[in-house]
DNA sequence: CATGAATGAGGTTTCATTCAT
DNA sequence: AATGAATGAAACCTCATTCAT
């Protein structure tokens, strides 16, 4: 590596350094107020960086916004794959996905804010590439579903498309309601209870 | 009754309906854009009325907001009342209380929008009178469940809140999604497989 | 006439006083610097009205810029039609229009920095329905110079849109010259040398 | 000469070359857009220089702006010299002075939109040492007015400064108009009709 | 009671210029 | 000498709210 190179890394290394300042403030800030309501100068503030500075790094208020599930999503995603590696049966791994949600979202409050109360309900988030992107993370639900049916644990006739949406609707308002609470119990007590629910229905007990 | 009085009654129903079209007319604006976008100018012109006289019936832009959903409420509950009546048993009640939450979306898709991609999510209007009121009508949904465990058509040992934001996760999910995707498909097309998946769960169908 | 509609004229005679004030300002500081380095808050300032007040009156900054032709183009229409009336002969209307055009401008600088040095040499400018309406004014000249080719006292071979093209050259780089040294000498010394010039060019001086 | 020496030649010969690439590309930026709405970026891009490298050639936007004539304008008289060579009577020489305007315009519109659209109508160009010489290469013409008076192909009791100002003007609009409306015509197409114009005046033709 | 003209604070974005590398 | 990241001031425009009529 030549001295050019290895120089233009280091500064490589901190542009990336300080988008990542920028991001970090701006989950800050987004998640007390909405979209709107923040403002382009506070953001700026706590990155301890110019405001002109942002629009080096992103082209404007919206793509700032958009930019920030990227990196989480890449996050969220491998460490989900990590914990459900060695797991077998499809409904461990529902209780393991189920597990793994609440724990995020009860280890990233802030960003959970900003996801669930604000881009989820976005005419305009949809249409981004970061939902693309995001929509696939969900999509490795349906892989445990239809693994399930297969080896004869979840029932055939169940629309797994609808049922990925009952688990995703339960943790969602799971969430949605513990944030708009402001996190006063712990996220996770409901995980064994909210995994119950989801696999054994309200009929009666299954004899064993 | 006297003159005065007749005429008061006149002038006050006058009153009562020029209410009743700027909520109308905020309904559309608000379902559009976000709170934050709209803007009273527009309320006004379709309101039929002045900037100013909107601040004679009501004290801000966010005190018309949330007065959106107070007539709206009523209007659900005793719709929703007149549906469950005469139905007998918790499954079928949940059953009816799934339509009719769907029903009540799919002919109002302008609420929906406010209701479920502004409202639910805003800090603001949880501590408002109007979702304490919104509140109280989910609660009827508790005494189905009770009920339900008391016939035995409900398991004894499910977290019946628990069980109602399943319910209410995955309506307001389906109903979510539907919104967002601009009401292409017919919100009802879903009511019957969605009660069957809360009822009957995700194992082995029961014998009868 | 009721009183409604009395109530009405004087709060209209209101607005036209004040759209009145708010161009006048305008004139005056877009006079001094360019379109882009004046700024709404000067202007705002000058005419005693709030910066927003001037966007009720005109759709943005450059709708305010492009009306401030209108009315003066108006006036110097009527006038110069007045002070063209009762002469004969086309030499002497140009001579009339010539000794109009430097009157106009020395007595209106501020517009004509304005009109020569601004609007004449923009390319949005000519695209705008106040430019139309301002070439209208200079179409009456093609006028009497086909008069005076008619009545013997223009050359029949030279082509009148050119020579239109000549008088508006000399007058306005006259009117440009002297904008440009700070209106140092009165514009209307140079009156009768021009027309002379462009009456009977540079040849022999004419046998009588 | 001394290797120290050649090399610095080199250095110097590439230093004016870059120094020439900024000039042409800011050229090419002020031509499209005023000198507010122009900006350094574009400029840089487009002479494959950094921001920063241009304010080691020039002092500020400004200086870089009023330094695009200067070279033009050297060109311009050198080669308006040579066409004027050989050519005799002050006729003649106005008819080529004429043609070579229209021609270095027709040939250079760029510069054309700087020069006449922008720099002409400027306040502050008017202060410059560049406007200076530029206004030099206009006083030659004054020689040959002076020539034809002399020789009487010129009326002697016309002020040629005034004069001067008759063919600047004409030539100035026929050109902004050409400018203004794109281009879309054969500037050269005028050229004889303009000297008819300027040399024969309006009156009747003179007897031969 | 109704109006709508007026306000002016506030926010996003641009861009000439500097300076450490 | 060249770079280009960083700056931060400046400006346009919007809009909730008030108040005189």
């Amino acid at each position: 590596m030549n001295m050019v190179h290895f120089l233009s890394q280091i500064a490589m290394s901190k542009k990336i350094a300080k988008r990542q300042a920028i991001v970090q403030a701006a989950i800050e800030v987004f998640s007390i107020k909405s979209f709107r309501d923040s403002n382009i100068r506070e953001i700026a503030k706590r990155a301890n960086v110019a405001e002109g500075t942002i629009y080096k790094y992103f082209k404007d208020k919206e793509d700032l916004f958009f930019s920030i599930p990227m990196e989480k999503t890449k996050g969220y995603v491998e460490q989900l794959d990590l914990h459900l590696q060695g797991i077998t049966g499809a409904p461990n791994k529902i209780r393991k996905f189920i597990w793994y949600y609440l724990h995020f979202f009860n280890a990233n409050p802030e960003y959970g804010r900003i996801l669930l109360l604000e881009m989820r309900v976005s005419k305009r988030f949809i249409k981004t590439k970061t939902y693309a992107s995001l929509r696939k993370s969900t999509r490795q639900i349906l892989g445990i579903l239809r693994e399930g049916q297969e080896e004869g644990t979840i029932r055939k006739d169940v629309n797994i498309y609808l049922l990925r949406q009952l688990i995703l609707g339960i943790l969602e308002h799971v969430v949605t309601r513990w944030l708009l609470k402001q996190e006063k119990y712990n996220l996770l007590e409901r995980h064994k209870e909210v995994g119950d629910l989801v696999l054994h229905g309200v009929g009666e007990p299954k004899m064993s």
